[in-house]
DNA sequence: GTAGACTTCTACACAACGTAGAAATCCTTC
DNA sequence: GAAGGATTTCTACGTTGTGTAGAAGTCTAC
């Protein structure tokens, strides 16, 4: 399963919440503006780069050369990453359906409410 | 989020499939015979100790010291497993609710159905 | 066509993981 | 109770992924 690294994850944070993109410096922004006072701390513009060139390698970035900074686009939405994170955890279990019943012992009752409507707007599926 | 290599998932698939838990040696052969035929390959002793001892840091794996060969257990079944996972993964997004309902989205009728029954027997939750 | 902005290349440190030998520990048996 | 083999722990090294960024290359506006 491919997975992020921590600066990595905060880079998609970024992204995620930038409809229209960012460059490397508007990112790096970003970064900063949302560190905690204590640990504020520049990131070379260079750096941002490489990370953007391994997100875009994982499919987790699109980028428009179009323009001279470039622009950085999230692929999938963060719900969409999550839910497909969650298909991938599920898919690796053989036994699915028990997993589900994990899961769904687990979840809050509001987000079990959440899951019913869902499910109920979907059709029943016979 | 804590992650898993190659080995030691394939080391929790043999003890997620073994209720009385494994010996390291016990394992050794449950690896191998699990090996495709081609790269069918031997793990020294001591190399699956060690990945067991991370397993146990890790929290995956518990050990019994009665007995001399000492027993390795899962300390999670495997559905247990798949279903923390997935609540970790939906813990991470700020928006749980698109997060489920794009999850929601994405399974099987027959996953769907499955949910269904699942939700109704825990009761509505209000 | 050149200066400065921007990107790509290259590189290094550090952690996690796969791998296993050497060293230490523990039973069993004489 | 000492020895020897089985077992475990310690130590270590190679590889890969990630964080980090300077050096070198490329592009565009003037």
């Amino acid at each position: 399963m491919i997975t992020l690294g921590v600066l990595e994850r905060s880079v998609m944070n970024a992204l995620w919440e930038s409809p229209d993109g960012l460059s490397a410096p508007e990112l790096g922004e970003r970064l900063v503006a949302a560190e905690a006072p204590a640990k504020r701390r520049e990131l070379a513009t260079t750096t941002l780069l490489t990370v953007l060139s391994r997100l875009e390698s994982k499919g987790f970035v699109s980028r428009s050369r179009a323009t001279r900074p470039h622009r950085y686009h999230a692929v999938n939405s963060r719900s969409e990453h999550t839910a497909e994170l969650m298909h991938e955890v599920l898919q690796l279990a053989p036994d699915r359906d028990d997993a589900l019943a994990r899961f769904v012992g687990g979840v809050s009752p509001t987000e079990a409410e959440t899951l019913r409507r869902l499910l109920a707007s979907r059709g029943t599926g016979n």
